[in-house]
DNA sequence: TATGAATGAGCCTTCATTCAT
DNA sequence: TATGAATGAAGGCTCATTCAT
């Protein structure tokens, strides 16, 4: 009989089921953001991680499985710092200005995410209908941004009638075209998003353009 | 005996180079604004074409070659439509809320457009870059705004110190955001930008964003 | 009505029949040489042809028909110069040394006919038993030798017993192999055979031996 | 109800690494042999093996892939027999025949290997380039060959000057030509080498040709 | 829990050849 | 005689997934 290998000469092995998954989803993050859900390949981030490909399956399921856990993650990442936020003790214009600044940078620096929102969409957001809790939470958020303008309104710096999802929306659309569509903007318009002069410039644009929409 | 078939009830054979490729274009634009890139289908594309597959590899070489050739087209759609503007006629603040009105309603109207240009980013602008002549013609849209905005400060309506691409990007933020991310917008905030009445308020409140960030 | 195009503006148009021909076999020639029959590509040599396609089709019927051509056009070189040497005029040994050095310098010089006859016996020599007339020519190369060997039996410069066949084999199997596997043996041994001193070389050793095995 | 097939019945699954590559090596071998780089087909292959057409890019990556590996085990083995023969027992002239009635019977008896050479040999040893080790015993033969010249001369039985390399092309030539060539020879002179008698009396002339070339 | 081996279905692409003019 | 357009069949290769251990 052959004699079984130790297991110091054997290709590492983690045996704990958490930290595998975490790997599992740290690579399958990077590469779904880099490559799309049908330009990714399973075996190209089974090879990326510590693990098996059998063990993708074994935790996920599927691609498909798996694409919808990095999805879940990379939404609880912005929606736990979003609920972190402190917006009560400041006047309403710096809560605004605090928000909008927030929201641009995050998805300034998680541009996985950004991508895997724009990925979504390709897909018709098909996959995140199946994150549960995930619709509660933005009703959250713009329970949130209805009491500033309200608060904004109260004190005389915002105008009446603005919609907090139209003002979410607004926001938003900033904050991701910023990342999403840089690379065929910064190509056309030789206008680097990246760099980091022209990116405080158009932040502070950004900031400035809410508020005046928002200024009585 | 079978009769034989009509020529008209056979596989239609064109032999007219243009109609041949303008058919397989028409189908393959809808399917890759449709699938993106590595989810679209050789096979599926050429089923719904009068061709054959073997036409598209005759006339576009590759897969990729393809969708490059639907980009191409995508990007003169918007281009032959932009030049046709007459903004000198009007006062600067009535040229620019028609430019927003149309870019705004361009993307909403050529969704396919619009999803094309998500998904060229999700593949880093590779292949737009092969497209001549296009970053000629985006430097055009540059100095109309350029033109546009001195106009606008020299009559006292616009601000001073405004740059036309971060006019431009702004614009093209709220255009594309409002396509390419309506899916996941919508699905989490029940709010569907294709219903005609949140379109127009939405619109609305862009045009009133931009003039506001504009104004003097 | 469009008018049509002037002969001038059109790519070349020959409409000579047998210079179409001997163009198509020129290129086809050097293309299968390089490639082989199944590794050859009808569109390549079209391409390489000042005419097009459909003219391969129209003269050669099909690629096969066009490789049976080139075979037969190849072997008809080799025949017609053989014919034309006089081994008559002079003593046997003489006679003896010129068909060797003739034989392999030939095959030296038609790298491409050499080549040609491997990539036949690769398809076990299926298509030269197309070609009318071939055995006829060969059985008159045993001929000649055999009258050769003859000769130097009588003369009392070679031995008795010798096979012109075997002869013929020897003499082959020196001309054909010194082109045929030249690749992989200077590779294997740093022993290049184009470079000319190892070429006069080699020959002066393949007459040298063909010379001893034949003395009597 | 029909019956549930034993395993045994069923598509083998070997699980079996080395036997599956085993395997379709020895078919891979064959099929490249009969048909050429460019002529040999995947599944045609695959269907001859105890695998699927998957197998063969699963361990061979390639069609190429699996065209390098059949001409690296070719090569290995005649390098392995050549390294058992035994020549320093015997004369000078005993061993110069062993070696060329060896190296004459060896190709007889491998056509795949022969006739793979010749295939090699019309891509221009383009990929046994890529075996490492290959030219390093190859420069063994010469060594062997070298001393066997320096043993003779010696000895008085071999005449000086001659050279190792041109010794193993000429007995090269001869083995290799008989078989790769062997279909051409045979339809043109109606000689046919497989012919047990003709296959005797052939090897006894190259015998004869090679020892009366180095013979003082 | 973990793994290397194995696979069927299907994908992109190419090829020799023919049709319409 | 000549050509560009068109094509069916097949070829090489990849993919997500499952099996045996």
């Amino acid at each position: 009989m052959a004699p079984a290998l130790k297991p110091e000469a054997r290709s590492p092995r983690i045996n704990d089921p958490e930290k595998t998954k975490a790997d599992i989803l740290a690579v399958a993050t990077a590469h779904f953001a880099e490559r799309g859900l049908s330009g990714a390949r399973v075996d190209e981030i089974a090879d990326l991680t510590n693990t098996s490909k059998r063990m993708i399956y074994y935790y996920f399921e599927s691609k498909e499985g798996l694409y919808q856990a990095v999805l879940e993650r990379a939404y609880k990442g912005i929606r736990r710092i979003e609920t972190e936020m402190d917006l009560e003790a400041t006047s309403p214009t710096e809560a605004l200005t605090h928000i909008v600044d927030f929201t641009f940078e995050y998805h300034f620096r998680h541009p996985e995410f950004t991508r895997l929102v724009a990925i979504e969409n390709v897909h018709r957001a098909q996959y995140i209908r199946a994150i549960p809790g995930l619709r509660e939470h933005n009703a959250a958020v713009i329970t949130t941004l209805q009491r500033l303008l309200d608060r904004g309104e109260q004190s005389g710096e915002f105008r009446a009638g603005l919609g907090a999802v139209q003002l979410h929306w607004m926001i938003s659309a900033f904050a991701v075209f910023n990342v999403s569509n840089d690379a065929t903007f910064s190509y056309l318009f030789d206008f680097d998003g990246a760099n980091p002069e022209i990116h405080a410039q158009r932040k502070a644009a950004v900031i400035d353009a809410v508020l005046r929409w928002c200024r009585a």
